[in-house]
DNA sequence: TTCGACTATCGTCGATTTACGATTTGACGC
DNA sequence: GCGTCAAATCGTAAATCGACGATAGTCGAA
């Protein structure tokens, strides 16, 4: 898959209200959470673990089963390439701020 | 729109492989760039003209009107919110850099 | 004015996405 | 074994997306 692909998978992963309503949940959640996700987001549990398997099939979440249930939590290694290419797109040549990789992804 | 809509705006505005192209022609061009785009991606010039259309109804790039062509450039500002949401996401605790904003926009 | 180059818009088609209910799977306790 | 709860998967219908050709508009040059 080249580099455009990736990124635009990755950026397809983002690319709904309910998707960043999870990431969102899952970055103020200190440890696991399961089903209480689909109560969050108010959706159908059908669909709300569609979303799910986007986002794990994109590796932007991981899954891991826990007894019972499953536990989610953020990939954040996966939205490197996401983010270095659009903090590249914002400084363009002014880096005003953290300037610490210039473009470093191969 | 919410905060989340508006970044899954963002986001789906960067989810294609030839937008993400046409940005990083965008980027790699100093000055202004029109029906090269065409040419440059592969696709019919009214597929172009669509993803254009496309990012610039998102904001992430802007029309100028030059002559005869148009004259596109990044908008850097309009991707201010997605860079802040993907770096708290790669850096949910420890914000190896730039932490000015908490989460300022509205 | 007429021509040619460039861009935007329209209409359409097929593919993909989204959402839901219903069903199935898996793990636990009884 | 059996029932229960949580999660995943299946099947389907509506909506959206992506691509194209054809068309219309705009500007500068001849």
């Amino acid at each position: 898959m080249s580099a455009d692909e990736a990124l635009a998978t990755l950026a397809k992963a983002l690319a709904h209200p309910a998707r960043i309503r999870i990431l969102r949940l899952l970055l103020a959640t200190p440890g696991c959470i399961g089903g209480d996700i689909v109560g969050a987001v108010g959706l159908a549990q059908s669909t709300v673990s569609e979303h799910l398997r986007i986002l794990k099939t994109a590796g932007v979440i991981t899954g891991e089963i826990d007894g019972p249930r499953v536990c989610y939590a953020l990939n954040p290694e996966a939205l490197s390439l996401l983010a270095d290419f659009v903090a590249s797109l914002k400084s363009p040549e002014t880096d005003a701020c953290c300037i610490p990789k210039p473009k470093a992804p191969s």
